[in-house]
DNA sequence: AAAGCGTGGAA
DNA sequence: TTTCCAAGCTT
């Protein structure tokens, strides 16, 4: 863009956020560990999703103190359905860096803030041009592609060495009085406005700015290479219950796919194998296989694999008297409090 | 650099 | 149904 056209730009840009923003809970704020917790909720997932989260959130954990102490498995459990685990996780040890380290205050420049736990270059921009008013760059999705339009940028979003040229023009643009509202505001309009398909570009506060637009079709942009497919993974999932009544669950590993989150047992199903006779042979069990009872079958999609899963229920019978330590047969209330993954929870909705 | 990491909504 | 995501970060 012509230099001369940047502060036109700043200010059409500016001026529509303010008039046409939405009215999100976390925009009635200014504290930065609100909107530190607000941007990692808002990680690759939908603003309707993050709203209840967010506000049942910040109803028990008001203040940095409040969640840098809280139990891992409370915490779990409030992010129970919003996915990519870790990042509870990340945020809760964060917090407790700034805690006890910085004295409860979120530090306000880049080479700090980006050392916590969980904080990229995109939280680290959010929060300090959202919460301190920082001219930093806050490069997500939405500005690749609203920028990509604007500026005519061809080269692929997918490759990590391409954000660099979005965050060079984001400090070039940005407008050091507003930073908060031009920094969403290009967020904003790439999710209002100038969304993936169907850009509604005659209602665009920046389309006489827009290289794009003046070219016919702004949908031709961004250049997005890679598209990875997902591996099938069969399993029976096997509801087991002891004769007071109570569910054996087993608490996934500490790393990698939905880490500490609690499931029932599950035995990858292998051609002409029986998954009860794993069960049993793995955990010491003896089962009622005989009468084991089909609960639902299903498919459940992450991002990058497909579980295939068919689940019973079925008695325990026998049942040694240590289980490993991230075994337990627990009660129907306490299944309540515990954090299950999605696929966890379909099961169990039918059964209880 | 590329792969791993969730979920539900929309085209 | 299938595809592509949505305010990315970690390893």
């Amino acid at each position: 863009m012509n230099y001369q056209y940047t502060s036109e730009f700043r200010q059409a840009l500016v001026e529509w956020f303010k008039k046409e923003h939405r009215d999100l809970p976390w925009r009635h704020t200014k504290d930065p560990y609100k909107i530190w917790v607000s941007e990692v909720m808002l990680q690759q997932t939908r603003v309707d999703t993050v709203i209840p989260y967010y506000n049942r959130f910040m109803d028990k954990y008001p203040t940095s103190e409040s969640l840098a102490y809280a139990a891992e498995e409370e915490l779990l459990k409030m992010w129970e359905g919003l996915g990519y685990y870790s990042r509870v996780r990340n945020l809760q040890a964060g917090v407790r860096e700034v805690v006890e380290t910085y004295g409860s205050k979120v530090p306000d420049n880049r080479h700090d803030i980006s050392k916590l736990k969980g904080v990229g270059p995109y939280t680290a921009g959010a929060i300090l041009s959202i919460a301190y008013g920082k001219p930093e760059h806050a490069v997500d999705g939405n500005v690749m592609r609203v920028l990509s339009r604007v500026l005519n940028i061809d080269a692929d979003i997918a490759l990590p060495k391409t954000k660099k040229i979005f965050e060079d023009a984001v400090m070039e643009l940005i407008d050091p009085e507003n930073t908060s509202a031009f920094n969403q505001g290009l967020m904003e309009l790439g999710a209002l406005i100038c969304t993936p398909t169907s850009p509604k570009c005659l209602l665009c506060p920046v389309r006489d700015f827009c290289t794009a637009f003046q070219e016919g079709d702004p949908t031709t942009l961004p250049v997005k290479s890679k598209k990875v497919k997902t591996k099938n993974i069969d399993f029976d999932v096997l509801v087991i219950r002891d004769s007071e009544g109570r569910f054996l669950m087993e608490k996934r590993a500490e790393t990698g796919l939905l880490a500490n989150m609690w499931q029932f047992v599950m035995i990858e199903r292998v051609k002409d194998a029986n998954s009860f006779a794993q069960a049993q042979q793995r955990y010491n069990l003896v089962l009622d296989d005989n009468l084991a009872v089909p609960i639902d079958s299903f498919k459940h999609v992450f991002s990058h694999l497909k579980w295939l899963i068919d689940s019973y229920l079925v008695d325990c019978l026998q049942a040694p008297e240590q289980l490993p330590i991230n075994m337990k047969f627990f009660t129907k209330d306490q299944i309540e409090q515990i954090p299950m993954p999605v696929p966890m929870l379909k099961i169990w909705g039918k059964i209880k």
